[in-house]
DNA sequence: TTGATGATATGATAAGCATCATACTATGAA
DNA sequence: TTCATAGTATGATGCTTATCATATCATCAA
């Protein structure tokens, strides 16, 4: 290897974070070859040394935008122990505001569904894991916790993607606030 | 006018109808005007005839879905006289497997916030109507019926953009049910 | 210091697309 | 039956984009 080791590990990293980035904000569609390799500080020609197609860079950017968000959970796996405390961070206007760093799931819910099956099976473990870790924070009334965290997070990305969606603040801030309520009131170990 | 008066209507109409279940099959981006014109018979250079860009046709198309979909629940308004009812046939694998030709909002929830503000407005009429609309059907029980149908809409179309998302059978079927049985829970009248 | 090679840049190609200018055609009025 | 015109078709333009072939540059081993 003439360039330093791990020189083109970084390279395609930096490639997945900021092509993860710009499909929360910009869609699926709307992330070209071109504009990531620019974000990186390259040129779209040498892409091709990092991954086989643009398709293969959706798919990876997808297991890692999932990746990421479950490692960011388990570093406030402690200041987090209650399901309240995940219900007011996600269902927020700061998360609302800030697709690009935010859950996958409600950035590409809708579209998901159209992509071919190996981007999609990202989503199923992101789910799934997710779910599990929420299923842990139920409280004891509840009888079946793993149904209980799929109910849950159907709710909180619906509330998060149709908050995003709506013109009105106004309107966006009631959707955020009646789901919010909804869970906490459902879901609080009081 | 040399055509039959409402010949250029009809076109539209069609045109429209054309538009929005491509929308939903293939997300806006996948909406190509050629495709469009060809669905309905025609061939892509008349198509600004009908519309001024392809933009005024996207946007012409989301409120098109919306107004059809409340037609449709007017149409069968005597029929869903509970909230029950609604959410069956809602949080349904009919409804999952048909995205063409179902609620607009699971389709484009996670897209919307990305359009322009003309597109988006009625995504705020469509999601202000149906919460009036299932705010009366609230049982006596629920104590803000306008706010708790907020929250029934989040999970609704969150379990079913969810359901479409994942690769795996049985997890979509398990987060419609589980999403379904927890609704009914809520919102059953007993 | 030099050369080999892996990483990146340049430039080209081809396809898809929205948009538009212009030509044609079907239709109802005369 | 003929003509004016609304509606549609043909074909072109220019832009964006994914992809690829080839050239250049940066680094480490010697």
């Amino acid at each position: 290897m003439r360039y330093a080791a791990e020189h083109k590990d970084q390279t395609r990293s930096a490639l997945l974070k900021a092509a993860a980035e710009e499909m929360r904000a910009h869609g699926p569609d709307g992330v070209s070859v071109a504009a990531v390799m620019k974000r990186v500080g390259l040129t779209h020609g040498g892409f091709y040394a990092h991954f086989d197609s643009k398709d293969a860079l959706i798919a990876a950017a997808v297991g890692e935008m999932f990746v990421h968000a479950a490692r960011r959970r388990e570093k406030y796996a402690g200041s987090i122990t209650s399901i309240d405390g995940f219900i007011d961070s996600y269902v927020s206007a700061v998360h609302r505001d800030n697709p690009s760093r935010g859950c996958p799931i409600p950035a590409l819910m809708s579209e998901a569904g159209r992509w071919p099956k190996g981007a999609r099976k990202a989503f199923d473990e992101g789910i799934t894991r997710l779910a599990q870790r929420l299923a842990v924070l139920m409280p004891s009334h509840v009888t079946e916790p793993q149904a209980a965290a799929m109910s849950l997070i159907a709710e909180m990305a619906g509330a998060i993607a149709l908050s995003r969606s709506v013109a009105d603040a106004a309107l966006s801030d009631a959707l955020l606030d009646s789901s919010r309520a909804a869970l906490k009131q459902r879901f609080t170990s009081n």
